[in-house]
DNA sequence: TTGAAAGCGTTACCAA
DNA sequence: TTGGTAACGCTTTCAA
C-alpha cells in the first residue's frame, strides 16, 4: 500500500469537489434545467434523444448523484419516514416487523430512516427528528408526548404515528394491548386450574411501559377469583433468575406469567435446574411468540401479539400522509391470542 | 370525537405553514441573521441581552425548529453518520454494539441514521445513501463494492468503513474473521478427539458471504488430519433440523459446528428428540456468544468474537472525518476465542 | 450591535 | 425543444 505524504497525488482521483447538476449541464453543454429535466424523466417537457443520452453520460462520467438535501428544500417537502431506532435489544418479531415495513414503504416510494436518538428525552427527541423534516414520523413504544407530536406537526410531517401502549394526543395511535396480553395470560392460567400466579417483571429500565400494563392484565382477570398474584422482579441474567430460582418452593407458586418469551427461557432453565417440575409443579406462559417457544422442552406456552402487517401500517402511513385531515385520533386495537403448548 | 368536514376550522391549530427563521425575525423585530447568531451562540458576535431573549421568546412561542437540510446545504456539509439498517433479525450481540456505537458517535456530536436500503442492490444502495450526502457511512456485513465506496467519497463522504469478511477497495475496513471463527471451532473439535465433524450451513440468502468463510476456517483447521468435514445445509425451521437430525446416525459425524448459537439451539434440540446424546454421541459448539447458549443444557460452547467496543469505533469514524488522507487502507482483525462449555 | 445580501443545489415557471 | 431565472431556508461576510 502506497503511503500518500503531503501531495494528494494518490493512484485514486484526487478528492475533487462533489459534482453538481451545473457541473453535468456544463460537460454535456445543456443548461441546468436540462439536465434536471432529463434525469428526472419529466414529462410536461421533451427532450430530444441526443441530447438525453449526452446529460446522462456526463452524469454516469462524473459520477453524479443529486443532492437530496437541496431537492427537498426546493421541492418544500421530502419522502422521508423517520422512525427512532430501537434504544434495547429487540425481539426476532419485532426486527421482522420492521424490515417487512421498511420494505413496503420502499415499495410506495418512501425512504426510511431510523433516527438513532440516545440520550435524547421525549421533546429534545422530537425536535431533533424533526429538524429532518420528515413527511411521517413512526414512533414505537411510549416516550412521544402530546407536545413532541405538536413539534412535528408544526414542522411539516403530516402524519405522526404511535405503535405503543397508549394513545397520544394528535398522533394516529396503533395501540398494542399489553393489558390485554397479561389479561390473555392470566384467563389462560386460571382456566387451567391455577391460583397463585407469579408474574415476572423485568427489572431493565425502559420496560416498564410494557411490563406494567402486561401485570395489570393479569391482575383485572384475576379480579374477583381466589387466585394471587406475586410480581417477580427479574433482570435478564442467569444470577438474577437464580436466585428467584431457588426461593420458589417457599414462593408456593403454580404457575408464572414470564412477561415475554425471552425472560420464560431464562427462567424456565433456573427453575429446571432446581427441580421444580414443568407444568406439574408450576405453568409457564410467556408472550410474543418467538422461535425460541417452540425449542424449549416442554414446548413454551405464550400470548401471541397481533401485529399489523407491514404493509398495512405502510398503507396506513401513506392515506396518513395523503389525507393528513383525517381524524388524527383513529386508533386500532391490535389483538392478542394465547397460543398453548405444553408449558401450561 | 369531533370528524372534520371540509373546511379545516379543527379544535388544533390550523395547520400553518412551517414557520422559519424569517418568521422568528419578524416576531422578534430583528433581522433573520440576529436570528442565527441568537440560536447557534456564534461567538464571533455579541448580541444584547434583551435581544437574545426577545429572539428566544419568539421561537419558542413559534415552535421554529431550524430545517437541517437548508443549514446543511449552506454549510456545504452535515454530520450525519449513515448506516444501512440491517435487513435481517440480527443477534443481541450485534444489537448492542449498534447501540454502543450510536451513543458513543451521539456523544462527538454526529447524527447517526439508519437507512432502509431494502431491495436495494450494492451499488444503488450506495447511491441512495450518496443522496443523504453523509459525513461517513459505516457498512456491516457485505455488499458494498469499490464502485459503491467510490460513488460515496464523489459525493462528499468522508470515511467509509466497512465491518466485515473482506476488504474493500477505498474503505477502511475492519475485518470479521469469520474464516477465524471457523478455525477456532474446527481446531477445538478437534483437540477434544473428534475426527468426523459437520459443518450447519444456513440456507436463509444472504448468509452465505459470513457461512462460506466460517465453513473455510474449519476446512483450514483440520487440513492434513485424519478429520474429514461434511456441509450440512439447514434452514431456519423445526423441519429442516428434524430432517438433518433424522439421518443423523446414518451421517456418522461426532461433532457439529453450527454456524452460530441460534441455529445450535435449534439442531440441538432436534438431535436431543432424536435420542442423540450430546456431548457424548456428537460435540456442538456455536459461536457469537449469545445469552441463549448458556441457557441450554449441556450449556453451549461457542465461539466469542471480540467486536470492537462501540467506543473505539466512533473514535476511530471521527478520526477518518478528520483526517480523510489518512490511509484509507487501514484495517484490523478482530480476533476469535472459543468459550468451552458442556457440549463439547 | 444589527442589517443587507450572496450563495449552497435543485426544480419550475416563463420566455425564446 | 431548450435556457434564464427565481425561490426554497439557512449562515456568513461585509457594511452600517
Amino acid at each position: 500500500m502506497v503511503q500518500i505524504p503531503k501531495t494528494p497525488a494518490a493512484p485514486s482521483p484526487a478528492p475533487r469537489s462533489v459534482p453538481t447538476s451545473a457541473d453535468v449541464a456544463r460537460l454535456a453543454g445543456v443548461s441546468r434545467a436540462t439536465v434536471s429535466y432529463v434525469l428526472n424523466n419529466t414529462s410536461a417537457v421533451r427532450i430530444s434523444e441526443p441530447t438525453r443520452r449526452r446529460v446522462h453520460e456526463a452524469a454516469k462520467e462524473l459520477g453524479y448523484v443529486p443532492h437530496a438535501a437541496a431537492r427537498s428544500l426546493r421541492a418544500g417537502h421530502s419522502r422521508m419516514v423517520l422512525m427512532p431506532a430501537p434504544t434495547m435489544p429487540v425481539g426476532l418479531l419485532y426486527s421482522q416487523f420492521i424490515n417487512e415495513l421498511q420494505w413496503a414503504l420502499s415499495r410506495l416510494d418512501y425512504t426510511v430512516v431510523q433516527h438513532g436518538s440516545v440520550g435524547l428525552r421525549g421533546d429534545e427527541a422530537a425536535r431533533a427528528w424533526a429538524e429532518l423534516r420528515p413527511v411521517a414520523v413512526l414512533v414505537p413504544g411510549a416516550g412521544l408526548g402530546p407536545e413532541g407530536v405538536e413539534v412535528l406537526k408544526r414542522s411539516g410531517a403530516r402524519a405522526v404515528l404511535t405503535l405503543g401502549p397508549e394513545k397520544v394526543e394528535g398522533a394516529h395511535a396503533l395501540l398494542l394491548d399489553h393489558e390485554g396480553v397479561g389479561h390473555c395470560a392470566g384467563a389462560h392460567l386460571y382456566g387451567r386450574g391455577r391460583r397463585r400466579i407469579g408474574v415476572v417483571v423485568p427489572e431493565e429500565p425502559g420496560m416498564g411501559v410494557f411490563s406494567r400494563p402486561r401485570l395489570e392484565g393479569v391482575r383485572r382477570a384475576l379480579l374477583g377469583t381466589d387466585a394471587t398474584v406475586t410480581e417477580l422482579p427479574l433482570a435478564y441474567s442467569e444470577e438474577s433468575a437464580a436466585r428467584i430460582a431457588a426461593q420458589w418452593r417457599a414462593l408456593g407458586l403454580d404457575a408464572v406469567f414470564t412477561y415475554n418469551d425471552e425472560y420464560a427461557m431464562l427462567l424456565m432453565r433456573a427453575l429446571q435446574d432446581e427441580g421444580i417440575r414443568i407444568p406439574e409443579d408450576t405453568a409457564v406462559i410467556g408472550a410474543d411468540d418467538l422461535m425460541i417457544g417452540r425449542l424449549l422442552r416442554p414446548r413454551l406456552s405464550t400470548v401471541h401479539i397481533q401485529l399489523p402487517s407491514g404493509h398495512e401500517l405502510a398503507e396506513l402511513v401513506d392515506t396518513a400522509v395523503r389525507e393528513p385531515g383525517g381524524a388524527p385520533g383513529t386508533h386500532e386495537l391490535l389483538g392478542a391470542t394465547v397460543v398453548h403448548r405444553d408449558s401450561s
